[in-house]
Parts: structure tokens; sequence; C-alpha cells
DNA sequence: TTGATTCATTGATAAAAATCAATATATTTG
DNA sequence: CAAATATATTGATTTTTATCAATGAATCAA
């Protein structure tokens, strides 16, 4: 039941019950093993998913077999895309990074229920604008910044979003993490290490931990 | 009055005469010399702007006093950003390339117009998310092509959206194409003397002429 | 367990792009 | 009009980043 889970979106809260109930009654819980894909960019946006366990990459297909990770997403976390209300296709591939359970909602009904409640309407155009701050950020990160700023930043992403620690066990692959600086993995491994060299961090396979936030946040800002 | 304006959003047939005067009671119309600013980044966002006579450049500011040019709007567009119904905030700034003639429309008039009109709402919200897939083109042009294709990309751009001909005269400068395509001035030059020198193209000031469009969609395709 | 496959790392080299510097060409302004 | 200012162009050089190649480590399936 929607109305009881533990990691209902906030959002939902806007909802009235019979819009809730007529959310819940067209939803359906899946599990996915690591590594398989939910959502696959170029398909038709039926449903979108919330997650209640586990974590995603999201990522743009782009040229040449190179991928762009614009998000990782947990529990909690809601994933519809821009291909809602618009062309009704994912605009991007969505493949787990560990055993992950999501409830999918039917895309229609979703759309009727922001038809009918202008204040959930209001909401989402929030929640999109605010995704869409993030996404002027991203373009200042991976244009303006050289490798070292953009693996400092990947770093922050993964401490303070992914996994709200400065030590970590990270779930992405360095090519991921390539994948999500817009660089080559060599590219990446190489950063890494001379931020390991610096004493900035220390990396040890995929345990991670911040040792110099300051001389890390600095060069964030700089590039 | 708007409900007579030639240059109308065909977004405000979907509002009711009564909203659309209350649109209409709550705008006011400025003219802009070019090379003057609508709306600054990091100022309040009071306002949308319709625009009625002119072109603008849309640009996020970014690291080291660099720019990043998003978009250039010319009549018929309006523009309001993603600090619309979340901080309020402007997070580009907007700068005239010729005379320029604006109705800037109360933001908190036009929110309660979304909010009172669901139908409304929807369109904007697929407005929204028409702008993000261009977005996500925007990642893999800038992160996934060399310059050749980024430099393509923005003379098509010009071509289709901002001049509708394949010849033009264009109103920005070198700096503003190398700004759209995130690379130096230098570099864009060089790149337009190659396009030239291989026939691509022909380049006498601010003139361009595109003469090999299917070479040229081909740079850009691969990148 | 073991061969196979994928993932990670390192070094050498090549390619791409920025920087620096100089000059030319417009454009504006007193 | 002419000086001053901004914009555009070109070449030489350096820096940044990708590519290629080889090897090591980890993971997986039979």
């Amino acid at each position: 039941m929607c109305k009881d889970c533990l990691f209902k979106q906030p959002l939902f809260n806007i909802l009235n019950p019979n819009e809730l109930e007529t959310l819940n009654q067209n939803r359906y819980e899946v599990r996915y093993k690591k590594g398989e894909t939910i959502f696959k960019q170029g398909s038709a946006l039926t449903h979108i998913a919330c997650f209640t366990h586990g974590m995603a990459k999201i990522y743009i297909e782009g040229l040449n077999n190179r991928n762009l990770i614009i998000k990782i997403v947990k529990r909690g976390e809601m994933v519809g895309g821009p291909g809602m209300h618009t062309d009704f296709k994912h605009h991007f591939t969505v493949t787990t990074l560990t055993d992950t359970q999501v409830c999918l909602i039917d895309a229609e009904t979703f759309q009727d229920v922001v038809k009918s409640n202008n204040k959930f309407a209001l909401a989402m155009m929030k929640k999109i604008n605010t995704q869409g701050i993030k996404n002027f950020e991203k373009f200042i990160n991976l244009t303006q910044k050289q490798m070292p700023g953009r693996i400092a930043d990947a770093i922050f992403y993964l401490s303070d979003f992914v996994h709200e620690s400065d030590h970590f066990d990270v779930v992405i692959s360095r090519q991921d993490l390539a994948d999500m600086t817009a660089m080559t993995k060599e590219s990446a491994i190489r950063i890494l290490k001379e931020f390991k060299d610096a004493g900035l961090i220390s990396v040890e396979g995929n345990h991670f931990e911040i040792l110099d936030k300051e001389t890390l946040r600095k060069i964030c800002r700089t590039g």
C-alpha cells in the first residue's frame, strides 16, 4: 500500500487518499538483480519508477558507445524523465548498481493525477526545475573544469549525496566514474592516483575516504 | 493587449479570456538596446519575458569569467528559467544581441495562473521537459564531440533555428560562438577556417553560408 | 579450482585543445 | 577624422587529454 510505504515520496503527501489509492491500484513491484536495466533509452515510457531498495545509475547513451551518467538514484527516489508529458519515450537508460526493488507506477495514471491535482502539478514542476538547476551546474562542471575538478566533483557527489559519509565503498566501477566525469577510464584512474599521492583521498579498491576536504573542495571550485 | 498580440505564445491559447487578461494587467513592455541585460544570473526572478522583437543570448556565467550560451531566443519566445516555481532566482543571464522588445509578465501572477489552470500547468510541464530533452542532447554534444563536431552543431543551430536559412548574417560574435561550443575563441575561429578551406561553408565576416550540408551533417553525427 | 572474462592499473605516445603573443580589422567615441 | 577600444585572425608553443599496449587483479562459470 502506497499510503503506508516507508519510502513514499514526500511529493505524494500532497495527494488526497483517493488519488494515492489510484496510484496504488496502478503500480506493481519489481526486483532487479545488479546490472539489470529498468528503463532503456529510446523505449516507451509507460511507467515511473519509485526506488524502495538498492541503487541505479541513470545515463545517456551517447556517441561511439560512450555513456554519460547524469545521476545515481537510491531508495526513496522517483525516476520519470523528460519524456513524461512529451513524447513518452525514455531519454536515458537506468541500470541497477545493486540488487534493487522498485515500484512501477503507470505513467498514464500518473499523468491523470497530475492533471487533476494542481498542487501536485506545481510540486512536480518545482521538482523538474530543481533538476534543471542541477543540470546547469553540471554543464559548467563538465565543460569548464579540467579533469581534477571533475573528479573532485564526482567524489563529493558520491560522498555527500550517494553514500552520505566521507568514507564509503563505491558501488560504481572506474568506468562509471569516467562516465560521470566525461573522460576515459584511464584518465579517471590517473587523477585518483594523483589525489591519493597528494594525500587528498585514500583509495583501496572500492573503498574511498576523503582525507583533505578543504583542498579537494578548492579543486572543485577552481576547476 | 495580450489577446491580440501577434507574437502571443501558442501556450497562451490554453488560457481563458479572464486568465489572459490577468496576465495582460500584470505585464509591461520594455525596449532594450543591443548588448543590454534583461535578466542577470543570481538576481530575483520577478518576471517572465516574452520576446516581441529582436534576439538575445541566454548564458550561464560559469568559472573564470567563462560563459556557456545555452540558447538564443527570438521573437515569439518566452523565457522564464528553472528558478520559476523553485528559488525564484535567475540561473542564467539574458543579454540582447540586437535591439529588442519584450513583455515582462509578473512571475507571481504567472504562477497563479499555472495554479488555477491545470491544462496550462501541464502544457508548461511539457514545455519544460522538451527543454530538458534538448539539454540532454546538449550534454552529449558538449562532452562527447570534438571541436569540429561542436562547431558544426552550432552552425546548424544558427541555420535551422535562429536564422532559418542556409545563408545568413550572424548576430553573434566569434566569442559567442566559442561560448556556445565550450571552447576558446581562437579554436572556434580555426575550425571555421578549416570548414571554409574544406569548402563546407563560406564565411565572410558575419556572413555565413552552408555549402556542403551533407558533409557538415556527418561531422555533427560522428563528433 | 581453473581457465575465461571482465575490470583496474601503468607507461609510452599521439592527438586535441588551450595559451600566449603578435597583428590585423572593425567600431566607437571624443 | 583620428585616436582609442573592441573584435578577429594567425602562428608558435605548451598543456591537457585520449589512445594504444601491456600487465595485473578480481570475479565468474563450468
